[in-house]
DNA sequence: GTAATTGGTAACTATATGGTTACCAGTAAC
DNA sequence: GTTACTGGTAACCATATAGTTACCAATTAC
């Protein structure tokens, strides 16, 4: 299973946070500035501004500069690399350790000896 | 969305590093004990056993001890847990906007305004 | 009983994280 | 051209993380 992969330590740090999360949710919502963003939060803006750039670095929002307003935008791929991540173990959660074992043990392609990067 | 989760902070947290998610990608495989784990790995024994106890502690892992051995497994709900909050931002990156602001919108009871814990 | 094995803890180090306040750059408004 | 606003950076602090080596406790093997 390749599981060094330095796109998903960034992905899965930065969704580790709460306030990124929530960030991310609310983004969802529609695109927003930083300062919509700030705006809920007790933290301060350069707080913000430094979860911002968390989720940029994993690629999870994107920001663009729109004169002295930056907007902010979810980023899909990376989040989509994430649960496919997770999705390889859904059928242990669901009780079905041989189907697991099945796939961990016959896809030879997405797996790797090489455990670390 | 809930987005204040102390599990969720721990879950993804610990789905974060290489070495865990290769921890992970074996006991999928089926258990294993402490020595299995590290054997693969080039760190020491400490470093493994630090790593399972984030393991642990995000209940995505039980260590149950068998006379000196210490027998792991995988603990499903947890990362179900984090496949769910993921699992909402679907529409997002399959492109289904629309879906998502409605998911959004009309989920009052899946939602906080108080964004943190 | 003695020796070897498993694995956990202690103590330490270096680095990353999340927060703060103070300040600065650029843009918009008047 | 000032003034006000947006938001980013710098410098700093406290805490957490990931690793190390050294050591210890308990169990198993001889």
């Amino acid at each position: 299973m390749v599981t060094s992969n330095r796109r998903l330590d960034l992905t899965f740090a930065a969704l580790a946070d709460p306030t990124r999360r929530a960030i991310l949710a609310r983004l969802a919502r529609g695109d927003a500035t930083v300062g919509d963003l700030a705006r809920p939060f007790r933290v301060s803006r350069p707080a913000i501004s430094k979860h911002l750039r968390v989720l940029e670095r994993a690629r999870l929002v994107r920001r663009t500069r729109e004169g002295r307003v930056s907007r902010c935008a979810l980023d899909a791929a990376a989040m989509r690399s994430a649960a496919e991540w997770i999705e390889r173990y859904r059928a242990f959660w669901m009780g079905r350790l041989d189907d697991l074992k099945r796939y961990v043990e016959q896809s030879p392609t997405t797996h790797t000896t090489k455990e670390r990067s």
